[in-house]
DNA sequence: TAGTGGTCTAGACCACCGC
DNA sequence: CGGTGGTCTAGACCACTAG
């Protein structure tokens, strides 16, 4: 017992076969997500303790306490003190997590043919009514592009941008010839906070030309805007032309979030 | 120091104020968690050793490694043996976090009138079509319900939805009188998996119909399907009207996802 | 080969709160 | 009151891998 690796490697040697060679944690995890998703534990059912988990599994407490921290932090259980832990109470039907991927990125990925065309770059002053959207002062300087993403030679969606040039200095001198601006800015802007809203769109006459469908199409409009620090980065309308494009995710239980954008011809 | 607690109080002791009582470990993950977000750590960086943090903030290895360890699951670290652990790059421009929540509930918390319709509520076997897009046989005995959603006396949402006989057999005896079919699901399927997706549509007659809204007025629809243990439970399409609804989700990088759904009048 | 993370132990003190 | 979780310690053995 003074040997804790030797005590963790005795119960690794009830396992006849070294499949995958779980660690008691691991183990235990699986035990308790399979008895929660199974339904074999209900919600609000309690679940035994750590103590109770500490006998059954023969380690020692802190084994069963991460186990337990991390099952808590992912929601799947809810913990009390002196009460006990409880299988969570599912509070949405589901949750969706939308992973928003770089156009070029992913192309590149599925060996699909991917281009972007600058339609338009040019500096502007923000203009009233996308700064009131934005809450931000009238004016402040920004880098206005619109670019044409194209997958498999068919306009794939639309890019409506602009970027802070107070923000982004380094924006000033780049043209997107390389890159659309989403890949750039991946590069040049980290771990900053963004807000999304999806939203649905006839398009008009000058959006119909551009994607190539009809007036009055329906669009799938992404709208994502970004800060970092507290100070603005970006804001951009990705449009998806009518009924052909979907976004989709994937929700598990078990994995917490498995997650998945597609926005496939159909 | 042979009772670690009185160590650990005097850590808390160097912070003058009682601000909070941060333990140990939430001071060292808001401190890799700000120095990761403001940039101060670029992506790729490597940041101190567990060895070298547990001198910094005089703990002990535990404590220095499961925060980490949390940071890690989190994705805003990577760890490598030998190597050490690094500031993770974000793969992503951005994620997107949708909590489906429950209309009915939803409306309650912000004290809007609301209730819904069945407009259509009757066994069927699955068609062709949904069999072959949910990858079932046809002719699975489910139960269509149609459904509307009235929000403020403003239809808000039409939900059209099948949920298995064979897996739910308790909903044959259901009405849905007291409630919508997606609130009642809740209560009796745990735990599900889900996948969604998310498309623009024009509103053919009927819909524009239901909804109040003018033929093809673009339509934002969700599309859920949910299973348990590996078996279809249900598979429904919601539509909102037009461009006076969005779906809106917010993504902090701190806090892993902020999670809102919002489904407002413009 | 040595540094680093991965995992585990057998304790400990404490706050909380249901009984 | 006592059981429960929240947190922490000061070790330990091991696997991995970069140098």
């Amino acid at each position: 017992m003074i040997a804790p690796g030797s005590a963790a490697r005795a119960v690794d040697e009830d396992d006849p076969r070294g499949t995958g060679a779980a660690s008691i944690s691991e183990t235990i995890q699986r035990d308790v997500e399979m008895n929660i998703v199974s339904g074999n534990w209900a919600p609000g059912d309690r679940i035994p303790s750590e103590s109770e988990f500490m006998t059954q599994y023969n380690c020692s407490r802190m084994t069963v306490n991460r186990v337990l921290s991390r099952l808590s932090e992912r929601g799947l259980i809810v913990r009390r003190r002196k009460a006990g832990s409880f299988v969570a109470t599912p509070r949405n039907d589901s949750a969706m997590f939308l992973e928003i991927r770089d156009f070029a990125r992913e192309a590149a990925g599925q060996g699909r043919r991917y281009r972007h065309e600058i339609l338009l770059r040019r500096p502007e002053r923000l203009s009233d009514k996308r700064a009131a959207s934005l809450r931000l002062e009238p004016g402040l300087p920004v880098l206005r592009v619109l670019c044409l993403h194209v997958l498999e030679d068919q306009p794939h969606a639309y890019e409506d941008r602009v970027i802070s040039l107070q923000k982004v200095a380094a924006v000033a001198g780049e043209t997107f010839e390389a890159m659309p601006p989403g890949t750039w800015l991946l590069g040049h802007v980290p771990w900053s906070e963004a807000r999304h809203t999806i939203r649905a769109l006839n398009a008009d006459a000058t959006l119909a030309g551009i994607l190539g469908i009809a007036e009055r199409d329906a669009c799938l409009v992404l709208n994502r805007r970004t800060w970092h620090q507290g100070e603005f980065v970006t804001d951009v309308d990705i449009t998806y032309p009518g009924e052909g494009h979907e976004l989709t995710g994937q929700f598990s239980s078990t994995t917490g979030q498995t997650t998945a954008l597609d926005v496939p011809h159909r």
